[in-house]
DNA sequence: TTGTATGCGTTATCAA
DNA sequence: TTGATAACGCATACAA
């Protein structure tokens, strides 16, 4: 200890059974009222509501409250309105990056509305996740379901409770929040084709993902205008080292070109290739997809379809946070724009005209 | 809408004002204690503590709740209690990979301990950061502060109410977490030594930060113990681009190796050198700090000084939840080993016997 | 072992 | 505009 305590008798050990209160415990608007002279339920008024109460009397409450220190007690609130000024945020790994920018992009939001984040991760579960949704729909106003895992029934069942939003997924009748893949891979494909690939491969993610199903069906879709042949290779895991395993299966299709599901496919990809003695993009273009942190920290950088992730958190934020205040459509789909990112792992074939 | 309504008379809209309950609302322990036909009362000791109701009562009690869906409402407990199984955990910067490991160690031990993360960013300001402590603190049982940039005294102040745990710095009379620079140091600077470096260079975090102190003292004392001629260099910022900005500096020390205060900078040092011509670990060695996610995306692969940030964050969970039940020291500092991870950016000098 | 009574801090309803 | 008072759901001394 270098420092004298500057009150209480002594330390107040937090072990201690009773709310760790020192003395006097935290101000009430039972002590503004006394100190203003008025009574606690025009106190919580004017904390409250800003113009239901006069002007002096607002401005007496106001500075007992800020010389008692005030702060709302969000427990005792909470308690006859219901309303907890938080929100749950259910992520599939917080260990997978693609994360990252959605849980940056929902807390920034938040805080920015005065909303708190309460933060779960369901380890690719559906069963945990369905727990922990559970859990949160106690504590908070409303959730958002980061790339569920869970059925479209459950997640329609949480949300006769209180708001939720999806992202990453489409469901019927819910809010949901998704890239808009077209024009990223639009964007890439066309780069592909004007630098002379005739063949590319798409390399998959889980079988099960609603978002690799939509990715391929964008490759497809894009390829055919672009009069590119597209194949499909299947991946064992959605990770880099996935990407090294497949890369033998790329090969095979004679490919010149690659679009992975995700950047970290097409990083371990890319290892794998070069330690092989193949040269990226010389003899063989990359393209990822998400824009991760780390992506370009490769050699060649990754080029790859940026997911705007953070978009995707922020505006699932927004929309509950509107939702919370009867402001918002409760249910349809926003779509926000996936584009290309061009770095140094795709280009033209060396030796091609 | 895909589904009707099971029940209810009609769609609750959540915007309406009083709490959304459809109809009779969630089960309470009145309703239970109705089915049970006992005492509510009895009913909240069957609940929160198992030995204090006959074991038939228990059941029956266990029966009824079941049968009624029945979840505790956290903010009623709350009240009386001030106990809400939730802890708070800053971060000075969301959007840094630092922090995701740590964010997750203390996610997972929570939920392992059945307490609820909630998480707060202070955006690299000591003022938002002691604003969001205060919030927190109302609404947590306890808080972990990573990296914190608020004064120690401040960071006593809050640990007056209610336990804090910081990750990243020691701070008197505080229970802290922090990873034991001088393992992972003395290793790294050994296996320069033995490459036959005779001269290595520091690249420094910011002025401010205690961890950076720490390394500079750990390269410091490393390099005396293996007769290694240290010089410390400044960097603008600790980023990629910081990286890159602090190439030439490096470049002029004339030092064949060079550990830098953090990945992100070690990555932008070796991206500007080898887009200058330099080839790595053939002219020089690059050592970075933290082994964060991507640090072997890069060519070659960064050997880096791990910090164990997710054991930081589990740990601190660990401490803090022990504090809150009365079962840990209530200060003291946790040093978690660092190790070297050797990869490919550094090694001997290309020419060197 | 179980029931009774009261308090936790706030909002909301009703009068004044 | 303000004051009195009843919930909100649970925990806990205290009494039985």
């Amino acid at each position: 200890m270098t420092e004298p305590k500057t009150h209480g008798p002594a330390a107040t050990p937090h072990t201690a059974r009773k709310p760790a209160r020192d003395g006097k415990g935290n101000a009430t608007i039972y002590d503004i009222a006394k100190v203003a002279g008025v009574n606690p339920s025009t106190v919580s008024r004017a904390l409250s509501k800003p113009g239901r109460v006069s002007a002096k009397t607002q401005k007496l409450i106001e500075d007992a409250a800020a010389e008692l220190n005030y702060q709302v007690n969000p427990f005792a609130r909470a308690l006859p309105t219901g309303r907890t000024n938080t929100f749950g945020l259910i992520v599939a790994d917080i260990t997978n990056p693609t994360f990252f920018d959605i849980i940056r992009g929902a807390q920034t939001t938040g805080t920015l509305r005065d909303y708190t984040l309460v933060l779960a991760e369901s380890a690719e579960s559906a069963a945990t996740e369905l727990t922990a949704a559970r859990r949160m729909m106690t504590t908070a106003d409303g959730l958002i379901l980061a790339s569920p895992r869970m059925d479209d029934d459950d997640i329609r069942a949480l949300a006769r409770d209180k708001p939720v939003v999806v992202i990453n997924r489409e469901v019927e009748g819910m809010p949901c929040v998704i890239p808009d893949v077209r024009k990223g891979i639009g964007e890439a494909v066309r780069s592909l084709a004007a630098n002379g690939h005739k063949k590319m491969a798409f390399v998959a993610g889980p079988a099960r993902s609603w978002m690799s199903a939509r990715r391929w069906e964008g490759v497809q879709a894009a390829c055919e205008w672009s009069r590119l042949e597209a194949v499909r290779v299947e991946s064992t895991k959605p990770t880099v080292d996935g990407g090294r395993q497949v890369a033998r299966d790329v090969l095979a299709t004679n490919a010149t070109a690659v679009l992975t599901y995700n950047d970290l496919l097409a990083i371990g990809l890319m290892q794998e290739l070069q330690a092989g003695g193949m040269a990226v993009p010389d003899q063989i273009s990359i393209v990822g997809f998400d824009d991760i942190f780390g992506a370009d920290f490769t050699t060649p950088p990754l080029t790859t379809v940026r997911s705007p992730l953070g978009e995707c958190g922020a505006g699932a934020a927004t929309w509950l946070l509107d939702l919370l205040q009867g402001k918002g459509e409760p249910d349809g789909t926003l779509r926000v724009e996936t584009e290309l990112v061009l770095r140094g792992s795709s280009g033209r074939l060396l030796g091609s005209t």
